[in-house]
DNA sequence: GCTTGAATGCTAAAAATTTAGCATTTAAAG
DNA sequence: CTTTAAATGCTAAATTTTTAGCATTCAAGC
């Protein structure tokens, strides 16, 4: 089964509805590791990532870490502030400066109503996210540690655009994505790298194309 | 943070767009256990389900089943061959007897066309599913079996309509759906009925009010 | 070229989970 | 009332994963 990948909505959008949307927003500038929003803000708008990358997670009762979501450029979040007229969901922070327009609700629904091709392409984005997202859980249940892993490192790989180059990532940051142990990540990555499916670097980990 | 609910498509829909929709396609009754697809076939359209329940998943490699999601009356499926022109992602079959309409591709078209509050429907169905399935990946990562149990079996009660009912699931349905063992699934609802949250029958669980 | 904090590597004990097997209970069918 | 297949209960060994701790390596800043 070819899994499903996840369509920016930017691309998705025709040229004038992508100006007009951006021209109808407020762009901010975010630095590396700075806050977006926090779990709980109230605020209701769409906000389109035009540059750079903003990480999604919750910190659990248990004091660690869980990461939801890495969304990349022409991306968009904030959707369920608008469509299921729920707070914000998740802790954001910026992944390296990052670049972030925010329209705020009576302006994208106006948008939305005069632009049918608009209302389109956010169908096409969000579907291909829930299906991500479902074969995501899919994979914590069924696949192994190593398994899950790789396709994590092959998802980073391509969301990323690291064509040829190492992957920057922690091993720990992968544990909080996959919901495993650092040492777990740490034992399964060795093994990786012993059957040649991948290099170890400090602060990064680059995948090693297997002759096909 | 309050989850956010799945919102079936159907009841967010204007009678006259609703009444179109059925009309456009047809209905199919399906018998309790009955395929309605399988995995990979490529017919392309949108299903609403009248009455009844679909069961959606997979059969790993290993041999066990994973159950993905659990769609009752209201809910459509389907909407990634719409959008993301991809074939059906997991197998579906009927729980109890099951009336299906499919609405094929070029009719679904033609009618979001012409109504556009349908896509603002669809918009809203489909973010509250996605929120749900986001929601899902973080439990599995972040709760303790214990804890999944309860809210999947909190969530059943809810979505089935089992209000001061016994909740009809087997066990190993349980552990299809959460990744685990049925041992597993056993041990901690033996806990959980100790504890004296839930009572423990014959193909089927009764959530205890707690008193608040 | 040091120093330093962060990240990784490594180990062993503890805890959780699965596997495999069989016994018991249940409800429906004969 | 029996029979039967399905579901649940239970056990112990094997396996996996986490926890906790400390050693080592790395790269940036001084």
């Amino acid at each position: 089964m070819d899994p499903i990948y996840n369509q920016p909505l930017l691309p998705l959008l025709s040229d004038d509805v992508r100006e007009a949307l951006i021209a109808a927003g407020r762009t901010t500038t975010y630095s590396d590791g700075q806050f977006i929003h926090q779990r709980g803000e109230g605020a209701r708008g769409l906000s389109i990532i035009l540059s750079g990358r903003v990480r999604f997670g919750i910190y659990a009762e248990s004091g660690t870490y869980i990461q939801t979501t890495l969304l990349s450029s022409g991306h968009c979040f904030g959707e369920a502030t608008l469509f299921a007229d729920a707070p914000r969901a998740y802790d954001a922070d910026a992944l390296g400066e990052t670049k972030v327009v925010e329209v705020s609700k009576p302006r994208f629904d106006a948008l939305l109503a005069e632009a049918p091709s608009f209302a389109n392409a956010l169908l096409v984005s969000f579907t291909t996210r829930l299906y991500e997202a479902l074969e995501f859980a899919d994979d914590l249940r069924a696949l192994s540690p190593d398994a899950r892993i790789m396709k994590l490192l092959t998802r980073l790989k391509r969301s990323g655009g690291f064509e040829e180059k190492a992957i920057p990532v922690r091993q720990i940051d992968i544990a909080y994505t996959l919901g495993l142990s650092r040492v777990s990540v740490g034992k399964a990555l060795n093994l990786l790298q012993r059957q040649g499916k991948v290099r170890l670097g400090y602060r990064e980990i680059t995948l090693v194309e297997t002759a096909h």
